[in-house]
DNA sequence: CAGAATCCTCCGGGATACTG
DNA sequence: CAGTATCCCGGAGGATTCTG
C-alpha cells in the first residue's frame, strides 16, 4: 500500500511505515465499537465511570472498562482515583487523545456530506439483486 | 453522545443523527480489516481484481470480493466488466469514495504525529502491571 | 461506585476447492 | 481472470455474578 498520496507535505514514506502501517494502526485503535464514543464523551472535559456508562448507551461494564484501559494504556487519557468512600474515578483526555477531535471531525464531515448518496446507492443496489 | 463539538460550523445536531449516528456509521463502514487498504490502493486510479489482490498483501479472494462488493453497494466505487476472454474487471473510486482521502489523510497525520508517544505510553504501561 | 471474574455467543475473516 | 461455495476458527463483546 502506498501512503505517499496521503502524507503531510514534505514527508516521505519511511521503511518503518512499510513494516507497520500507521494508518492501519490507528484504525485498529479507534475502529472498535466503543473507543470513539468514549473519546467524544470526554471531549468536553473529565467524566466519571458511571457518567460514561450512561453516556455510551448500550455499553457493558466490561467493555467500558476494557475501552478505558486501552486508551489509558496508549496515553490517550488519564485515570485519576480519588481515595474517598465511595470511590470516585475520573477520566480525562490527554493532549494526544484530545487531538483525535480533528480527524474525527473530518470523518464526521465526510459522513454528513455523503450519507445521503451512500444510503441512496445502497437502496438502489439492494433493489436489484 | 453529543456530536455538536465536531460538526461543521453552522450545522446543528438533527434528530436523525441521534437515531443513527453518522460517525458510528462511517466507522462501521471503514473500520474493518480491508476497506481502507482497498480505498488507498484505488486512489491513484482504476485497478483490476488481481492487482488489488497483490496490493493488499495477505487478503483472501473471499475478503477482497466482499470488501469490493460493500464499497460498490454504497456507491463508493464502480465495477466495470469488460466482456473479453479472459474477463477483465476494473474497479474505480467514485467522487464520494475518493473524497475519503481527506479524512484518511487527517487520520494518518494524527497517527504519525502521535505514534511515538503512543508507543512509549504503551511500553511504560506494560512495564508496570 | 467502580470495577474483576467467568461464561457464552456471534460473526469477521481465513483456507480450500470448484467454475464461467 | 475473477470470482462462488463451504467449512471452520478466534476473538470481540454481551450477560451475569461477586467485591474492595
Amino acid at each position: 500500500m502506498d501512503l505517499a498520496l496521503l502524507l503531510p507535505a514534505g514527508m516521505s514514506v519511511t521503511p518503518a511505515m512499510k513494516e507497520r502501517c500507521p494508518l492501519r494502526d490507528t484504525l485498529d485503535r479507534i475502529g472498535d465499537r466503543w473507543t470513539v464514543i468514549v473519546v467524544v464523551l470526554l471531549l468536553p472535559g473529565p467524566r466519571r465511570f458511571t457518567e460514561l456508562m450512561r453516556g455510551a448507551e448500550g455499553i457493558s461494564q466490561r467493555m467500558l472498562t476494557h475501552t478505558l484501559r486501552g486508551l489509558e494504556r496508549d496515553g490517550l487519557l488519564t485515570r485519576t482515583v480519588h481515595a474517598t468512600v465511595p470511590p470516585k474515578v475520573e477520566y480525562d483526555l490527554t493532549a494526544p487523545g484530545r487531538a483525535l477531535a480533528g480527524p474525527l471531525t473530518e470523518l464526521l464531515h465526510w459522513s454528513v456530506r455523503h450519507q445521503e448518496s451512500v444510503l441512496a446507492a445502497r437502496t438502489a443496489y439492494d433493489a436489484d439483486v
